[in-house]
RNA sequence: CGGGGCGUAGCGCAGUCUGGCUAGCGCGCAUGCUUUGGGAGCAUGAGGUCCCCAGUUCGAAUCUGGGCGCCCCGACCA
């Protein structure tokens, strides 16, 4: 569990801390542990409505972040955003039939408006696929106006059996990009490129989580795709959980919703369309992947305060000489770019240093009387709570040093943390025991035979799916004999239990 | 949607079995003083439709019936 990877703890009196972690130090309760964080951190509370949540600054502050993160590299490539309506009509979502019959349970309604009963009742978008369409077959006439590479951030709703703040909530934020193209080849390398270049190059340089990135299997695919390719993560408590997905989406959508060109050639064809989608749940990947019993733990490139500094002092005589050292200090970092604040607040140090620990806060800076007079500042580290003083000259570079350090130790401990917790297995009673023992869930790399009955089998008895088909394998062999049935295989398979 | 648990102050709970005075405790909150280098102390104070409706009773947080909501475990999903 992410917790075990914290060093241990220096200079703190054993009981004091014990009292202090009672909440979040239950290893046995990954779900409660991570509630708690939650609203702890004041990243979320509860909506009156079941299922919905309401994101708190410092909780939006983060989606901020991955907004800025993925907006980039999505423009980066080649994209640009609209906005596209959140009621779609009925008849629109129904033109595809996979695609209705996958999102028909969670679908949210709206058959009254202005006191009146619709003739049309307008589904709530699940996802936009459909409108899209709608609206790729009004702009799109000549192969001149391909591709068309739309982006939309909205917010959209599914009515979930069972929630979790950020992991599953029945309205939810994200963005979802749709673009359609020329050619199958033009189609397939959207998908891929939205995988690689976005998707896992923020989730792994920004959010420090590790990745494994594949193809879906069938059962998992996304309804009315041809293909679903997909990042995947490993939680803290050895679950996966899918951290964004690129379809390809073939010319289903082109099919049912007419959208046409012309090509060079003289020929009427249909396009070949993608869509792909990442949400509020990484915020809830990034909680799972590094928080500790201390509470959450943000890589700097993400955190809305990366440094936090804590005056401290006695007299009236020390809080004025701290404040000036405070404030010059505050000064020197914001002008050089470092998201920095300081907490002056009527509390004890003690009370902020845990507090600042809650909310993930990289790196903290102590100032006090003894400090000034030494000419440095203590500086404590979130990701292994090293504490130590550095000269007060040296702090700007030692700072962005460290947060670098930190970035990366967070995506090393987590990336070791998966490999620890990834197994092999080579038939089905191997595999079963390693599904066994809740302290010790995470992946198991398999061959797989490729048929949905033994897949299905596999989830019945160990609630175990197919996260990916992985593109690199980490075996030679080219194939092998299926985990389930022993007959000749050809798939290598992660199964793991997912969120 | 099945199985289990729970609804009492902002949060966490006791009280309910066995009906009875003005419904308690901890945390938090407000004010004041003393404090402040790993969750400070004392004092004073504010804060309640005891989930809702109906019933039984002289009297209901407590008993009965119905309803609603939340959490956990499963099946469905980003």
């Amino acid at each position: 569990m992410a917790k075990k990877q914290t060093a241990q703890p220096q200079n703190l009196p054993s009981e004091d801390e014990a009292k202090f972690v009672e909440d979040l130090a239950d290893k046995d309760d990954f779900s409660a542990w991570y509630h708690d964080i939650v609203r702890k951190a004041e990243l979320a509370d509860d909506s009156p409505v079941r299922g919905c949540m309401v994101i708190r600054p410092y909780g939006y502050a983060l989606w901020e972040a991955v907004q800025r993160g993925l907006d980039m590299r999505i423009k980066a490539t080649g994209h640009e955003n609209l906005y596209m309506p959140l009621f779609i009509p009925m008849s629109f979502f129904e033109r595809e039939a996979e695609h209705v019959e996958g999102f028909a349970p969670e679908l949210a309604v709206v058959t009254v408006g202005g006191n009146e009963k619709l003739t049309e009742p307008l589904a709530v978008r699940p996802t936009s696929e459909a409108i899209f369409g709608h609206f790729y077959a009004k702009w799109v006439q000549s192969y001149r106006d391909l591709p068309l590479l739309y982006n939309q951030w909205a917010n959209v709703v599914r009515w979930e059996k069972r929630t979790r703040p950020f992991l599953r909530t029945s309205e939810f934020l994200w963005q979802e990009g749709h673009t359609a193209h020329r050619t199958e080849e033009d189609a397939e390398q959207e998908t891929l490129k939205i995988l690689h270049e976005v998707y896992a190059d923020f989730v792994e340089k920004e959010l420090a989580i590790p990745l494994l990135r594949g193809q879906k299997s069938d059962s998992e695919r996304f309804a009315g795709a041809l293909r679903t390719y997909c990042i995947e993560a490993m939680m803290g408590d050895g679950k996966a959980l899918q951290a964004g997905t690129s379809h390809n989406l073939g010319q289903n959508f082109a099919k049912a919703f007419n959208i046409q060109f012309l090509d060079e050639d003289g020929q009427r064809k249909l396009v070949w369309t993608t869509s792909w989608g990442a949400s509020s749940r990484l915020i809830g990947a990034l909680i799972m992947t590094h928080g500790d019993q201390y509470g959450l733990r943000l890589p700097p490139k993400v955190a809305p305060i990366q440094v936090v500094v804590v005056p401290i002092w006695r007299k009236e005589a020390e809080r004025v000489i701290v404040q000036e050292a405070v404030d010059s200090l505050l000064q020197e970092l914001t002008a050089a770019g470092v998201r920095a604040k300081s907490d002056w607040r009527e509390q004890t140090p003690g009370y902020k240093f845990n507090d600042w620990e809650m909310r993930g806060v990289p790196i903290r800076l102590e100032i006090g009387p003894k400090d000034i007079e030494k000419n440095q500042v203590i500086m404590a580290r979130r990701d292994n709570r090293a504490k130590a003083g550095i000269a007060r000259e040296t702090v700007l570079s030692e700072l962005n040093r460290t947060l670098e350090e930190i970035q990366q130790n967070l995506f090393n401990q987590a990336l070791d943390f998966r490999k620890s917790r990834t197994y092999q297995a080579a038939n089905f009673t191997e595999l079963s025991e390693k599904f066994a023992d809740r302290e010790k869930l995470g992946f198991v790399e398999t061959w797989w035979c490729g048929s949905a009955d033994c897949e299905a089998e596999i989830k019945a008895k160990l609630q175990a799916t197919i996260r990916c088909l992985p593109f690199e394998k980490s075996v030679k062999a080219k194939s092998g004999t299926c985990v389930y049935c022993g007959k000749p295989a050809d798939k290598w398979a992660i199964f793991a239990k997912a969120y």
